[in-house]
DNA sequence: TTCTTTGTTGACCGTTTGGTTAAGACATTT
DNA sequence: AAATGTCTTAACCAAACGGTCAACAAAGAA
């Protein structure tokens, strides 16, 4: 059973590829059509120009970066069980995508303003303030230590995210293979929440 | 009393600033030229090259970003102690440089071959083992809870680097200015210790 | 002074890059 | 088969880019 590619997706699967491992300044319009086994006119063809390319790719990538936190941050789930489900969840879709988080972290620093612009409006943004409340609630109540709801938030996406922007250095360092890496990545889907929990529990 | 700087200090601070804002890739030796105020042409007298130029700016960097490392974790210091003047350090140092954690990681990323070899070699990089050998020393004593010694490593290298390579989606995510980021930071010099020793204290 | 070294510049060069164009291939419709 | 609209290409173009060069200024050294 051959798989068989449209042009668009062809091109699209090589710009993402492309785009993820160079970046936008880096990329060229010429690598994009080799990896896509086309003509470099053809893409002009079905995206006007790199930036039109660019914006689809990176909305794409975004879209996958972002999306999981508010549907997660926003269930009626326990704090515990929320905090569990998020790094499960997470890990498990940039375990697909390692390169991910760092291209786009990267790509919005580089252009924020732009950035706020284009996608801010046109998509959800993360906004866990149901989940600050959340964990604001717990501590009054007392079921948890007195912790600033920011932090911890800050701590459990660092935790979550942060593995796989220094990847390359974290393998470097512990001289890691890819298998022992994805190994480690499996492990803090358990680790980090058991980690959070040990801390903020009574 | 006006600051006399050189000439090659003026291109250094100039190329440090457009290649850390723009990477490698997207900066211009037009825009370094610019930002020194000098002509093009000076920049290929005092360095060869873009990539000479680049190479020095990184090394920079990055000797900025990594030494602090071993210098605290080899020490003879307590754990509690060490994990508590590494945010301390860490993030004081950071603050000063927001964007350089950011810089660094995505240029290895892109390169991570070249960094290998002309890094690894005449630079010492962090070399965590004596920490880490002293967290599995301390679980054996059984003065901490069990916990992996790389786990516990990540996450406070993760806590204390993710939210300056994720400052502008914090930023935005949170409705933060600059100076209520740097607040911020300085606050998790004291919060992420707490939240590390709280988890694995018994 | 003259000579030599170092620092600085505008103009220039070859290549790369994003993008265009005109023409042809291909399939579908009439 | 002729006409039509979609897809694909080779060749081309102008601008931007990294880098060079010859000339010239500044400052000591002889």
């Amino acid at each position: 059973m051959v798989k068989e590619k449209s042009t668009e997706e062809k091109i699209l699967a090589a710009a993402k590829k492309v785009f993820v491992s160079k970046g936008m300044a880096g990329a060229r319009m010429q690598d994009i059509a080799d990896e896509a086994g086309i003509n470099k006119a053809l893409l002009h063809y079905y995206f006007r120009n790199k930036e039109k390319l660019f914006e689809v790719v990176f909305m794409e990538a975004a879209q996958k970066l972002f999306p999981k936190i508010n549907t997660i941050f926003e269930s009626d789930a326990s704090l515990f069980d929320k905090i569990e489900n998020f790094c499960e969840e997470y890990i498990t879709v940039m375990s697909e995508n390692p390169y991910l988080p760092l291209f786009v972290l990267n790509e919005i620093s580089k252009d924020s303003e732009n950035f706020l612009e284009k996608f801010w409006n046109k998509q959800q943004f993360p906004q866990p303030q149901k989940f600050l409340e959340q964990i604001e609630k717990e501590v009054k109540k007392g079921t948890i230590k007195k912790i600033s709801p920011l932090h911890l938030l800050i701590n459990l996406i660092s935790m979550s995210i942060f593995p796989f922007v220094g990847k390359p250095m974290i393998q470097f360092t512990m001289g890691l293979d890819e298998l022992q890496f994805r190994n480690i990545m499996q492990q803090r889907k358990k680790e980090i929440p058991k980690f959070i929990i040990d801390s903020i529990k009574k």
